[in-house]
DNA sequence: GCTGAAAAGCGAGTGGG
DNA sequence: CCCACTCGCTTTTCAGC
């Protein structure tokens, strides 16, 4: 599962692009309905998956959870400034934040504020426990700034080939 | 795979959780797999894993391909404002984002701004013609502002259990 | 890189405790 | 809730083109 080659690039036909796209949207899919409506065999869909898999296009397969039957159904886009920004301080944050479950996603960005992080949590009550306790303890965050979720319209796993 | 149920909540024992978990990170595990380390048998583990899909819990399996590899490592933010915020408006905006394959995700957000989409594209001329030939064709788009993701520190689909 | 056929492993159902 | 035993299908391997 995790041998990642880093080949920069492999060269992907039509073929494996259609592959890709299915198995985006349902990983259970089976080898022989794959090499159906490819008029391919099942060994040539088979050695396919296995040389994308080998050369770190499919990095994962995974099962997706409803954040609502969890209990995760409000979801934040924070935004954080920190108050300096020297190497060891983004390596420091960088390193804490990623230990946070609640925070899915974190990714440094361009413009006013430093980083944006996708958090997920029960309620306002538990985003509110959070912001105290856990992220404003990080170390060198200056200020931050919340974006609150009204509704989801559209959110896949899925890339566009 | 789409038979969802919509029960508000189901009851999730930490048995529950810790198969979550790991079929979060990884859902090509076996049944025997999770049953060692959980001390229960492969029945159990059978049965609880199909009651999850049954209620909706688990909602899809998917392969997570690298966007680094197939050429869509570019990954923007983009706010958006609609004009006026008439329910037809929302509706038919909506209904046209979702269409967009490089918009992985589009929230309708609090703050200053109406949406915020997550969009990947191959580099900044492809994000070009992006806003130009579709985001700025939209119906009922006010003005835009686009923030660029420097690197991403961490992104992953595994909800906290 | 593809095919077809054979082998190995797993999913899924059954009977029973 | 668990175990043991099936059957059928899928994955995986292999020889050959």
């Amino acid at each position: 599962m995790n041998k990642v080659k880093n080949f920069l690039q492999m060269h992907l036909d039509n073929t494996d692009k259609k592959i890709l796209q299915k198995l985006q949207k349902n990983s259970k899919i089976t080898n022989k309905e794959l090499s159906n409506g490819l008029s391919l065999s099942v060994t040539a869909v088979f050695e396919r998956i296995k040389r994308l898999e080998r050369n770190g296009v499919i990095s994962d397969y995974v099962a997706l959870v409803k954040p609502d039957k969890i209990e995760k159904a409000f979801m934040v886009l924070t935004q954080i400034k920190l108050v300096q920004h020297t190497k060891s301080n983004v390596i420091q944050f960088e390193a804490e934040v990623v230990k946070l479950p609640e925070v899915l996603e974190c990714y440094h960005v361009s413009g006013e504020y430093d980083y944006i992080l996708k958090v997920r949590v029960k309620d306002m009550e538990a985003y509110r426990e959070f912001m105290l306790t856990k992220l404003t303890n990080l170390e060198h965050i200056g200020s931050t700034q919340s974006t609150f979720i009204i509704s989801s319209v559209k959110s896949t796993t899925a890339l566009p080939l």
